[in-house]
DNA sequence: AATGCGGGGAG
DNA sequence: CTCCCAGCATT
């Protein structure tokens, strides 16, 4: 038999019940798919779950206020999938009367829908006969047919996708590349592949050259970014603090943080302090300034190691703009600020 | 063609 | 610790 007959069986056999395979409506994969961008079946599941039940129908998102998008998206990453997430559903539900456009080529004009995901959603949604080439996808093609392109390189999706392209079944598009991707997750993982069990233990190029651990190739190194955040958590008379949203570019965006010091390497305590006082953040009197020793803490994003410490502040008086803890809670944050949130008793 | 964007799990 | 996950947008 064929590698994509054999794929296709086995996948058959070895599939996970997932609640996105249990349908062909196109929000449904569209969601399951944006939010397994980047991101495992593991960690994206509750989030799909939550979603569905908040957002029954594109409709239904693109009623909601961003805030509260974003507040269900807490801890997933990415943020900007979210955002390009609400504002697509808003055009879905204007401009298409709810209904997904039906090819892949008009589902890639849509925000936040790349390649993969456009090719993801017509074929399990439609079955269009397009590819779709994810991580899953160049490992196990890398592997089984010992391509050495590396996979970080500019022509290596043209090439990985032609090869896809050549393999898929006619007719069968929808099944094929939910297999080729299930059997990247499950047997043919980065790590360690069980081999000696796999069905293509007899065909797998790779295995016979013992270039398993070695393929596929990927060049890509990224270079860390230290920076130093001290948030400052005021409390005032009324336990009330100060929250902002973020707006600038970058990380977090339209996420709420305290109000932030950031410098740009670490610096003592006393002179932390000494910013705290003089930067005049709140016109309020100072009563006191410490910093948490406790939740001070490293947080790792794939780009950025974020030294992150948090300091409180008591004022007098009435804090401008201050909300109270509850309300704060509320709002959508960085799971780094959330948890410290969580802790803190008022 | 490169870079920025999150958070977590596996080895 | 490193790697990488059902990638995309921007430059």
């Amino acid at each position: 038999m064929n590698f994509s007959k054999s794929l296709i069986q086995w996948y058959l056999l070895n599939k996970r019940d997932l609640p996105w395979r249990n349908t062909t409506d196109p929000y449904l994969i569209w969601l399951s798919e944006i939010m397994l961008q980047q991101t495992r079946v593991a960690q994206g599941l509750p989030y799909f779950l939550r979603f569905t039940e908040a957002f029954p129908t594109v409709f239904d998102l693109a009623e909601a206020e961003e805030e509260q998008v974003l507040k269900l998206w807490q801890g997933l990453g990415y943020y900007s999938r979210a955002r390009n997430l609400h504002q697509t559903a808003q055009k879905i539900a204007s401009d298409y009367q709810g209904q997904f456009p039906q090819s892949y080529s008009e589902l890639l004009q849509l925000k936040g829908i790349g390649d993969y995901t456009a090719a993801a959603i017509a074929s399990f949604a439609y079955n269009e006969s397009v590819p779709v080439v994810d991580g899953n996808v160049y490992r196990v093609l890398a592997r089984y047919f010992e391509v050495e392109t590396d996979i970080a390189s500019s022509d290596a999706k043209k090439e990985f996708t032609a090869l896809a392209r050549e393999l898929l079944p006619k007719g069968e598009a929808n099944v094929f590349n939910q297999a080729i991707m299930e059997f990247g997750a499950m047997q043919c993982v980065p790590k360690n592949p069980d081999c000696n069990h796999c069905i293509f233990n007899d065909s797998c190029a790779a295995l016979q050259k013992k270039k398993v651990a070695a393929l596929p190739v990927k060049s890509k190194k990224n270079k860390v970014k230290d920076r130093w955040f001290h948030y400052v958590i005021f409390a005032d008379e009324q336990h009330h603090t100060l929250v902002q949203k973020r707006s600038a570019k970058g990380i977090w965006h339209n996420l709420y943080e305290f109000p932030l010091i950031e410098t740009t390497a670490s610096e003592p305590e006393a002179d932390v302090e000494k910013r705290i006082v003089q930067q005049k953040l709140v016109p309020n009197a100072i009563q006191s300034v410490h910093r948490d020793a406790t939740a001070s803490t490293l947080h790792k994003l794939s780009h950025q190691h974020l030294h992150i410490d948090f300091w409180k502040v008591r004022v007098k008086g009435t804090l401008k703009g201050g909300t109270d803890w509850e309300s704060v809670k509320k709002l959508p944050f960085p799971v780094v600020i959330f948890n410290f949130i969580e802790k803190e008793r008022y």
